[in-house]
DNA sequence: TGCTAAATCACCCGAAAGGATGAAGGAAAA
DNA sequence: TTTTCCTTCATCCTTTCGGGTGATTTAGCA
């Protein structure tokens, strides 16, 4: 949590310091303040909403740690859940925006938590779990 | 059919070497009737349930030769099945008794006919059209 | 009696998956 | 503050998959 309000109040000091230079400098004198004020807004509103969803990321994150999940973290589950809809590691990593090499970590630990050695008997064994989402079968 | 019978008739054939064999070399002649009598009994009884498999397959396949199961055959169903149940294609041919080479076949076959790129797509089409045995999923 | 489909097996080759191991940053908990 | 877990990424190496192609046997169908 440290680590977000220093990011947090880094970013509002860039945000005054280029306040102040646009300002004295009137490099954008001819811009409307009307503009100014709604591009100050977007970037306050941006930072406001990466904050919510790093919180919200967190809070949903430990409520959704169940014991009954065998210990899958919910970076496993959501990739437990590609794997039984049959995308491949590379897709997956496509679809999650990680390299292709994080998403065959997550699925050994997948693997190793749910004792099995291939993606089509972790997507049983899954199922038998009640790991992932119920679907036509 | 008629290679059924042929096999069927090659058998009995020896059957009757054997027992005439047996029966004037007097290689058996200390064994006892009865004896010698289960021993016939359970060799016919092995060639009726092997015949009755065989027929009952055939009949059996025909029937299950369902449209709605894509065109899939008894052969490619039973592979599908196992191809879900998270066995390598390995571990199948084993399970099925054929070589590796056929089970590589036939999933390729799957595939076409299911119009899927990799086994875990192959479960989720074939979850779909409710085409394996519902698990708990 | 040819034609067709199913089932079996083989070989080659490239792509994907999987195992082992190490590393590094961030965050929570002790 | 130290420890532990999560997430991210990497390299090396082996195994498994999957595509393409061709061949054989058997049985059913026209």
């Amino acid at each position: 949590m440290k680590k977000s309000w220093l990011v947090y109040g880094s970013l509002m000091g860039f945000l005054m310091i280029v306040l102040e230079v646009t300002h004295y400098k009137a490099v954008v004198k001819d811009i409307r303040i009307e503009i100014f004020g709604v591009v100050i807004g977007l970037m306050f509103m941006a930072m406001g909403i990466w904050l919510g969803m790093t919180w919200y990321k967190k809070k949903n994150n430990m409520e959704k740690y169940d014991p009954a999940k065998l210990g899958l973290s919910q970076r496993e589950l959501e990739v437990l859940e590609l794997l039984s809809q049959g995308y491949s590691n590379q897709e997956i990593a496509d679809k999650l925006f990680v390299s292709l090499n994080t998403i065959k970590t997550h699925v050994s630990k997948i693997y190793q938590k749910l004792n099995a050695k291939r993606r089509t008997q972790a997507i049983q064994k899954a199922r038998e779990l009640a790991l992932i989402a119920p679907s036509n079968g």
